[in-house]
RNA sequence: UGGGGGAUCGUCUAGCGGUAGGACGCCGGCCUUUGGAGCCGGCUACCUAGGUUCGAUUCCUAGUCCCCCAGCCA
C-alpha cells in the first residue's frame, strides 16, 4: 500500500525504468548498479545515486542493484575505501544482497574483448608519447589527426598488446586505442584510449597485470558482463554515451545496457568533490573523513544525522537533468523532521548561569517528572532532580530585556520546565568586571508542574539543571563549512580561503541532566529548546562530548536579529 | 566561432495543448509548560521574440543565458 507521502515521486528515470519493466524490455529484468571507485569516502552526493539505483531495484519485482567497485586504476585505490564504502551503503539502509563485484575481476574478460577489437581492426596499439597523443587529438574546434601507428597490422597489434601485458614495456610507451574517428566533433570518439601501461601494484590483483583498462572500456563492459539493464550515471558522461554504445556493440557483448544520465547533487555552503574533500582531510583542515562538518556519509553519521533523514531528502530533491544547488536548509528540514519524531528530550545548559532559589529549602531534592518525548507518548517519562541551586542558560536572562524578550529579567517571572515558576529578585555581579555571576530568585510552591494547584501562565518556560546533580560536558557546535557556495569556488585560486573559520565552536563547562550519564556513543537527543545532539565516540566515562546535529528553529533569534541590535 | 546537455517561484521539483501544483524558505495568525512541534492563511515562477492553435510552460522557428568535453582519472 502506498500513501501520497510514501509513494516515490515521479522522475524521468523512474518513469523510463518502470515503462521498460512494464513493456518487458530486457526480459522484464531491472538491474542497476552503484559503481564507486574505491579511492575516497562516500558523500551525500553518492547517497542520491545510491538511493536512486537501489530504490529502483527495490521498487520493481525481481529488480536488483549491484555494488561494483570500479577499480581500474591501481595508483589511487585502496582496500580501506572498499571496506568503508560497504559500511556506508549499509548504514544508509541499502542491501546489495550477494551482488557485490569488482571490475578488477573482469580483467581477463576485458583483455579478451580488447583482442576481439584488434582482430576486427577496431583497436590498435599506439606508440605516440602522451604529449603527442594530446597534440594529435586536436582541439574543441579543430579536428584531430591520425596517429602514424593507426595502421599497424592486426598481428603487430596483438603482439605488442601481449607484450604490454607481460610488463616488458615501460609506462607511457604504448596504449591501446579504439579506432573510431579522429575527425569526430565528439572528442571522446577521437580514438579513445582503452588500455594504459601501469607498473603499479593493484590492491586486489597485485602485480598480475601491467596494463589496466580505462573507464570508457571497463565500465560499459562491466555493465554488459553483469547484465545491467539501466546504467545510471551523472551528466558529465553524457557525451561518453556514444562511446559506451560503441564499445558494447563492437565487442559484441551479450547484453546491451542503456546509459542514462542525471544531474549530480550540489549543496550550498559545502564541498562535494572528492578532490576537495581529500584536500581538507590531508591538509588537516578538518579532523578526518568523519568530521561532522563534512558532507561525507561518515561525517553526517558522526554528526548525528539519521540515515532515514538522508533517504527522505534524496527522495524529495528528485532526479532531473538541470544543474541544481540544493539549499542546506532543505537537508536540515528533513533531519529535524526525523529527529523530532523520535529523539528523547533532555535538558542541557550550554552556557551556565547560576541561580539560587532563596526560599527553597536547603538540602532538599525533588524528583520531578519529565516527559521524554511529547511526540511519542510511548517514550514515557523520567525523573529529574530539582534543588535550591540550579543553572540556567545565560541567554535566558537579560538584565535589560529588549522588547519581545519573554524570558527572565529582574523582577520577572518564568517557568522552569517541569518545575516551578520563579521570579528574579536580585543579580550578583563581579565587582571588577561587572559580569553577572549569579541570580537570586524565589519560587512559587503553588505552581509545581502537574499539580492541581493554581495554574498560572507565564510567557516563557526555560530549561535548567540542578547544580548538585548536573554532569559536565563539552559540546561541539557546527556552522557551515564554507562561507561561499560551490558555484563560486571554481574561480577562486585557493578555495580554502572560503572556509568558515568558525565552522567548529567547542563549548566546555556545559552542564547536562544526570540521565545522560548512561548514554552510549551515537545516541541522539533533543536538548530542549536548543537542538538535536549526538553523543560523540570521543566521549569517555569522565567526559561527555556532544555534537550538535542541527539547531531547533529559533523564532526569538530571528526576531531579535530583525528588531533589536544584540545586547551582549 | 566544434560537439553534447539544460533553462518553471529565492531554492529544489511536478506538468506532456485546457485555471501552473508540491516541498523548503519567507511573511502573518492560532496554539503551546520547548519562542520546538502542530495548525491556518499569504508570498513569489514558465529565459526572450516571433509563429501554429479557439487556447502554448507544453508544438515550430530564431535568439539569449548556463553547464560539460581537448587525463594514459572516473
Amino acid at each position: 500500500m502506498t500513501t501520497p507521502e510514501s509513494s516515490p515521486s515521479s522522475n524521468f528515470i523512474r518513469d523510463l525504468v518502470v515503462a521498460d519493466h512494464a513493456a518487458g524490455k530486457h526480459g522484464g529484468r531491472v538491474v542497476t548498479r552503484f559503481p564507486p571507485e574505491p579511492n575516497g569516502y562516500l558523500h551525500i552526493g553518492h547517497a542520491k545515486s545510491i538511493a536512486l539505483n537501489f530504490g529502483l531495484a527495490n521498487e520493481v519485482s525481481g529488480g536488483a542493484c549491484h555494488l561494483r567497485f570500479d577499480d581500474t586504476n591501481p595508483t589511487t585505490e585502496d582496500p580501506e575505501y572498499v571496506q568503508a564504502i560497504q559500511e556506508d551503503v549499509r548504514w544508509l539502509g541499502f542491501d546489495w544482497h550477494s551482488k557485490m563485484f569488482y571490475a578488477s575481476d573482469y580483467f581477463e574478460q576485458l583483455y579478451t574483448f580488447a583482442v576481439t577489437l584488434m582482430k576486427k581492426g577496431k583497436a590498435y596499439v599506439d606508440s605516440l608519447t602522451p604529449d603527442q597523443i594530446r597534440e594529435y587529438r586536436g582541439t574543441l574546434t579543430e579536428p584531430g589527426r591520425d596517429s602514424p601507428y593507426r595502421t599497424r597490422s592486426v598481428d603487430e597489434n596483438l603482439d605488442l598488446f601481449a607484450r604490454m601485458r607481460t610488463g616488458e614495456c615501460a609506462d607511457g610507451t604504448h596504449v591501446l586505442r579504439a579506432k573510431i574517428d579522429m575527425n569526430s566533433p565528439n572528442i571522446n570518439l577521437r580514438d579513445p584510449i582503452l588500455y594504459r601501461i601501469r607498473h603499479a601494484s593493484h590492491y586486489r590483483t597485485g602485480t598480475a597485470w601491467h596494463i589496466y583498462p580505462a573507464y570508457d572500456f571497463a565500465h560499459p563492459l562491466s555493465d554488459a558482463i553483469e547484465g545491467i539493464t539501466h546504467s545510471i550515471c551523472t551528466l558529465e558522461f553524457e557525451d561518453h554515451r556514444p562511446l559506451y554504445d560503441w564499445v558494447v556493440a563492437e565487442t559484441e557483448a551479450l547484453h546491451r545496457p542503456q546509459q542514462i544520465e542525471f544531474a549530480r547533487l550540489n549543496l550550498t555552503s559545502t564541498v562535494m568533490s572528492k578532490r576537495k574533500l581529500l584536500e581538507l582531510v590531508e591538509k588537516k583542515l578538518v579532523a578526518g573523513w568523519d568530521d561532522p562538518r563534512l558532507p561525507t556519509l561518515r561525517g553526517l553519521r558522526r554528526r548525528g544525522v539519521p540515515p532515514e533523514a538522508i533517504r527522505a531528502f534524496c527522495e524529495h530533491i528528485g532526479v532531473a537533468k538541470r544543474d541544481a544547488i540544493v539549499e542546506m536548509q532543505l537537508l536540515e528540514h528533513f533531519i529535524r523532521e526525523d529527529l523530532n519524531k523520535r529523539s528523547p528530550r533532555v535538558m542541557a545548559v550550554l552556557r551556565p548561569l547560576k541561580v539560587v532559589l532563596d526560599n527553597y529549602p536547603e538540602g532538599a531534592v525533588e524528583e520531578l517528572d519529565a516527559v521524554n518525548n511529547p511526540e511519542d507518548a510511548s517514550a514515557g517519562t523520567r525523573k529529574v532532580p530539582f534543588t535550591r541551586t540550579l543553572y540556567i542558560e545565560q541567554d535566558d536572562f537579560r538584565e535589560d530585556p529588549p522588547k519581545q524578550f519573554f524570558r527572565l529579567a529582574p523582577g520577572r517571572e518564568v517557568r522552569l520546565r517541569y518545575g516551578y515558576i520563579i521570579k528574579c529578585v536580585s543579580v550578583t555581579k563581579d565587582p571588577h568586571t561587572g559580569a553577572i555571576t549569579e541570580l537570586h530568585c524565589t519560587y512559587d510552591p503553588e505552581t509545581k508542574s502537574g499539580s492541581s494547584q493554581e495554574q498560572r501562565k507565564v510567557k516563557a518556560t526555560i530549561h535548567w539543571v540542578s547544580s548538585a546533580h548536573a554532569v559536565p560536558a563539552a559540546i561541539r557546535l557546527y556552522q557551515p563549512l564554507l562561507l561561499t557556495n560551490q558555484a563560486k569556488l571554481a574561480v577562486d585560486q585557493d578555495w580554502t580561503q572560503s572556509l568558515n573559520p568558525h565552522s567548529l565552536e567547542l563549548l566546555t563547562g556545559c552542564l547536562v541532566e544526570p540521565s545522560l550519564r548512561a548514554a552510549s556513543p551515537g545516541a541522539r537527543f533533543q536538548f530542549e529548546r536548543q537542538g538535536y545532539f549526538c553523543l560523540d565516540p570521543d566521549s569517555s566515562s569522565g567526559t561527555l562530548i556532544f555534537n550538535r546535529t542541527v539547531s531547533l528553529k529559533d523564532a526569538w533569534a530571528k526576531l531579535e536579529k530583525t528588531q533589536q541590535p544584540p545586547q551582549r
